[in-house]
DNA sequence: CTGCATCCGCAAGGATACTG
DNA sequence: CAGTATCCTTGCGGATGCAG
């Protein structure tokens, strides 16, 4: 258990510390497709590293966005879902996608 | 100019490059009550530092998420203000934030 | 297959002082 | 008032190898 020394300055702040960071928002855009195993992410979220990718998923899974399931199998297999509170976040981001898919258009951006 | 150098990988990537950083999202958000100085910024976002106002002001600048405007006088006066798309951005800030203060008072963080 | 351990570089961010 | 300039610290994220 890392320290918490998160000083959140208001409520804008904390909304984004917890979308915030370079893969939680892909993250949680491509689970909102529906429950994903460990291997299935880690292949829809191009160029992250196994590492990067863990590190994200358990901070999610702190801040209940994401929920982890694991089976006791050989071999392992684990699944990840949002939770009720990080289906809430969907909208938003389907919201930011939305805007910023205008934007690269405007601009010409492939 | 710095290299824009930025591999972006969806839309999602694109839009959280936007308003990712330390002080975009607080600086939009004090931004959507109106017209606001460098001083008045400087005031707002408790915290920041003159090098980090700029800086991120900047970016949002070249993002054109906000307008800069000058007033060739003396004393200086630069007033900043949301541009059209960057107003595009507040009702999603405005959402993650209202969800934010529901998560936090869940939490019952002070 | 699903991770964890370790080392490391670099860029984001912070502190302080100074300027037109 | 509205920034610059400079130096310094931190930690995010990358690369690689190993483990259950």
């Amino acid at each position: 258990m890392k320290n918490n020394k998160e000083i959140v300055h208001c409520f804008v702040d904390y909304g984004f510390k917890r979308i915030g960071g370079k893969y939680k928002g892909r993250i949680l855009w491509v689970l909102k497709g529906g429950v994903l195993r460990y291997g299935e992410l880690k292949r829809a979220i191009v160029g992250i590293t196994p590492k990067m990718l863990t590190q994200t998923l358990r901070e999610l899974e702190a801040d209940e966005l994401v929920h982890r399931k694991v089976y006791l199998e050989v071999p392992p297999k684990v699944e990840y879902a949002l939770t009720t509170t990080g289906k809430e976040l969907i909208p938003f981001i389907e919201q930011l996608r939305s805007w910023a898919k205008n934007q690269m258009e405007q601009k010409n951006i492939t």
